[in-house]
DNA sequence: TAACTCGGTGACTGATTGCTCATTGAGGGG
DNA sequence: CCCCTCAATGAGCAATCAGTCACCGAGTTA
């Protein structure tokens, strides 16, 4: 690689670190143009010479984010933990990562299709991990017949309720630390 | 009242009225005063005269509404009805005002500290009764003894995620009505 | 070394906000 | 009838965005 081309990398990747951070910080819609050209100590006019535009930017950092926590997910799943305990790990993923969930969750509803859509996906693996170790738990009478469906549609709108307001759950620190021991204690008593 | 003042209530009454109206079906955050003046077919800094800003506006509107709906909630709860039918009642008055708490459910944590205190005021209020009906009916043994506030949040968190997801759930018509039953039924799993 | 390439620059544009203020003219008071 | 009041007007302001482009100069090439 040439010196000019080294360069070329090493602003590209500069504007996708400090992009990152500010996002997770402020969320994708509070966070300006200016502000990460500004942090990242670069002109305004560099960030669109590597990216078309900020939902380019926006895009190419949601990817690689979310195929590192499905990456993760994927590792849960393959390890065929019951349920309480995949519950647990799941809700200790969301902890690691929480800054970002918390921005998700909140801004979820005010993105574009292709976006929400990306997220939402992601999602999906997920619930429907849960969903069939919910209905092989009701077939084998381990746990209650429940619509599993909407058991699930509590666990995950209740998750998401805590991430969205985690401003009035806490003053700082983890929002799903906090309360992950309540969510697995009811959630254990809806399907038991 | 002069021809003056009557011509000015009326205006700011056309106001409040068209204001309320572009709210509920863009939310807050994206009704522009201007939008809200031209659709009053007045000029844009009449609305200024009436309201010193667009906050001033959205509280006024705010107050009216939930005032009104806290009118209904106390009647609710005067009736003293059994827990699945306060239940029941509560979320047919969540879907006859749908299209105001889908934008509340939505916008809630974009709001101003001031905004939000008076919407979870609200909801702390309905909140409570749950809070206290359940409380009693586990200390008569008719429920299981359960974590009350968590089980609370359950609801509500599942209740706000269906709301501030609507489009995803449902095509047209209401998401409430939809999913009642499944609601009810879930939360009466949880606590029976 | 001279000519060219191209990553980087930052002032500028155009769109969109909430909000202001000099001006107007109908209504009210003396 | 005349003058004053005041609700209403709408052009314009200041701030805030995302995105553009003519220009610069270090790096590359021949």
């Amino acid at each position: 690689m040439n010196k000019r081309q080294i360069q070329k990398k090493k602003t590209r990747e500069l504007i996708l670190q400090v992009a990152k951070k500010e996002f997770i910080k402020k969320g994708f819609l509070d966070t300006t143009t200016s502000e990460i050209s500004k942090k990242a100590e670069i002109a305004h006019g560099t960030l669109f010479l590597h990216f078309k535009n900020k939902e380019t930017l926006i895009i190419e950092i949601l990817d690689k984010e979310l195929e590192s926590i499905n990456t993760n997910i994927f590792k849960l799943i393959s390890k065929d933990y019951n349920l309480e305990r995949l519950l647990s790990q799941y809700l200790n993923l969301l902890q690691k990562e929480e800054d970002l969930f918390v921005v998700l969750a909140r801004e979820l509803p005010f993105y574009s299709d292709k976006l929400r859509r990306k997220i939402l996906f992601r999602d999906s693996i997920i619930r429907n991990h849960f969903h069939k170790a919910i209905e092989s738990g009701i077939k084998e009478k381990r746990y209650r017949d429940i619509d599993v469906t909407s058991a699930i549609i509590f666990l995950f709108g209740t998750i998401n309720y805590y991430l969205s307001l985690k401003p009035i759950f806490v003053k700082e620190g983890s929002v799903i630390k906090k309360f992950k021991s309540s969510i697995i204690r009811t959630f254990k008593k809806l399907i038991l």
